[in-house]
DNA sequence: TAGGCCATCTGGTCCT
DNA sequence: AGGACCAGATGGCCTA
């Protein structure tokens, strides 16, 4: 059904969705539409209770009227739960934590939270490119090492002005550390921008043959990489 | 109980 | 004409 089904929200979940339209809720507001419109149509029916042709057109168009009406809403159902679906996507590549204890990312939450997660992103690239030419020279910067010294601790990075505004939109309590959770990211790596460039002895070295702790070495997650492929095929 | 969030319905508009 | 998209209205559930 919707994007509640299996989630983490406390909420209780609307009525269970039907393929076809026929759930709870969406019957008990057809027969209020059904009487409202038997409401609208009966002074015409009284009016034209001899004409017997007339009503039997009148009620093949209600007919179709109710059945197109089901068919609308139907679609529109399935439009806003494909909305629903994609919101779940972007909740699941946030950097929140993600747990049966924690309350769900509303979509309003989720999209500030992109918003900025989406600048932080910006951000750390160009620090990262500079940094890169910096040390190896313009004309390497396409040709470097894909590990830069870039990573500061999590404990150094300062939070940026949008993220804290977040945080009061959002409330302390609906954002708990992300390492709290073993599916989450680190909540200060993904969450701050770092406003200065790191220095060089806190950035981490690569040696030969050892597994690089750098976010940049590390595999794009599934989620990530199903997302894309998903945005791509459209 | 008020307020927030959400799902659904519905009518209008735009596009193909 | 049919479908997609959008925004307003409505009502239910949950939390502080």
């Amino acid at each position: 059904m919707d994007s509640d089904a299996g989630s983490t929200s406390s909420r209780a979940s609307s009525p269970e969705f039907v393929e076809g339209g026929s759930n709870f809720f969406s019957n008990k507001m057809f027969e209020a539409y059904c009487k409202e419109q038997e409401r609208q149509h009966g002074a015409l029916q009284l009016q034209d209770k001899a004409g017997g042709k007339m009503k039997a057109k009148r009620d093949s168009m209600e007919e179709d009227t109710q059945d197109g009406r089901l068919k609308v809403n139907s679609r529109e159902r399935k439009r806003m739960h494909d909305l629903n679906q994609a919101m779940d996507g972007l909740r699941e590549v946030m950097p929140y934590a993600h747990g049966p204890s924690v309350r769900k990312l509303s979509k309003i939450s989720t999209l500030l939270l992109a918003r900025n997660y989406i600048m932080m992103l910006s951000s750390s690239l160009d620090e990262m490119k500079k940094l890169v030419s910096d040390v190896y020279g313009t004309g390497h910067q396409n040709h470097g090492p894909r590990c830069g010294p870039i990573r500061p601790p999590p404990a150094q990075v300062a939070m940026h002005p949008l993220t804290q505004s977040l945080h009061s939109i959002m409330g302390t309590a609906a954002m708990p550390p992300c390492s709290s959770s073993p599916h989450s990211p680190p909540s200060s790596g993904y969450l701050g921008f770092r406003p200065t460039v790191p220095s060089l002895s806190s950035a981490y070295r690569h040696f030969p043959g050892m597994p690089c702790p750098c976010s940049l070495c590390q595999p794009l997650p599934a989620s990530i990489a199903s997302l894309s492929s998903l945005s791509m095929s459209k």
